[in-house]
DNA sequence: GGTTGCATGTAAAACGTTACATGATTTT
DNA sequence: AAAATCATGTAACGTTTTACATGCAACC
């Protein structure tokens, strides 16, 4: 019963609904990407090891011509995805390269932290619209519609943050001020 | 002239000063792992790979019987550190396995949410007590406390975010509405 | 007839964590 | 004398990305 961290993004979104391999990506770029990715070369593996140890069922259910396998929870994948959502989270990582150039950005004479917080910001503000345009497309069911806010809060909180130290940073350039190293 | 993702936390903590491999890992646990984590394994390598290239350079500084090896930029690593710092940043990935869960929570009856949430709160609230330790112990160089400051804020707005949802989610319950799936 | 979308997969490489292994020095 | 800290590394494993490979169907 080892599922691999990829594995519960399926086993939720077949919570939801059957689907296939495709459509599981096409729903995770779609929606948890932004805090929880996952690609094709991991998801059809998955989906076998899943099939193979009674979580999920494959069935082929071609689509005219075309081949595709349609996979559904079983109630021991069902039984499992309770448990997991039912367990604290551990997971939290994150690799934010702004962040780290900000951090050295003092090795460099001026332009890298104003540099740096801009495209940040520009990053975090195309995120949100992103988000937005999600949620213009019609509102997801309740949860997902909570998580969407949480990305556009967190985006905009962020984005926000980097306009606020950019004008610091200018004005204390402006006041002719040089930070004591 | 290939550096990884992790060479350049090497380049930037040796942009301040030279030191031993486990004197920048013990940096990067203080500082930069909370956005930019390093292990042994991938900085010890690195190090090899780097003077390789000519990149930094090693010399024995054996302190007492004790062996150690001083790592310190040379010319050639500058101009990569300033090259990479003057470049826009690229990566932001995040994984949080507490916003999946909360994303996935309508399969579960009612609790999943609630204790997902609370979870995830008292998560950040801990790095920000983390940090402000940090803080507290002397303050860092310019924007190295920039960023020290950005992880405090950032992380009591997501905890304060999840606050605000127990509550709203409390009192949707308490009212007894049940949300339109 | 060409592009886009649906659909499935593999191979190789890159990246990262955990566990293992060792040993000296300093502090308690 | 024991524990913590300084110090360096490797091996195995697990995870993830990127590139490759194929083919049908629907739309323009």
């Amino acid at each position: 019963m080892e599922v691999t961290p990829t594995g519960y993004v399926i086993l939720g979104m077949l919570g939801w609904r059957s689907m296939s391999g495709y459509e599981i990506k096409s729903l995770v770029d779609y929606s948890t990407r932004f805090f929880w990715a996952a690609s094709y070369s991991q998801i059809y593996p998955e989906l076998r090891r899943l099939a193979d140890e009674g979580l999920i069922a494959g069935e082929a259910k071609p689509q005219g011509g075309r081949k595709r396998n349609e996979y559904r929870l079983t109630p021991v994948g069902r039984k499992a995805l309770r448990s997991w959502l039912e367990r604290e989270p551990e997971v939290f990582e994150l690799r934010d390269e702004g962040l780290l150039k900000l951090f050295f950005a003092g090795v460099t004479d001026g332009q890298t932290a104003p540099a740096t917080l801009e495209a940040k910001q520009a990053h975090h503000e195309e995120v949100v619209q992103r988000l937005r345009e999600i949620e213009a497309t019609g509102t997801p069911e309740g949860f997902a519609y909570m998580v969407l806010r949480y990305g556009i809060d967190c985006n905009e909180f962020m984005a926000a943050w980097c306009q606020r130290e950019r004008h610091a940073l200018a004005k204390a350039k402006a006041t002719g001020k040089r930070k004591a190293a």
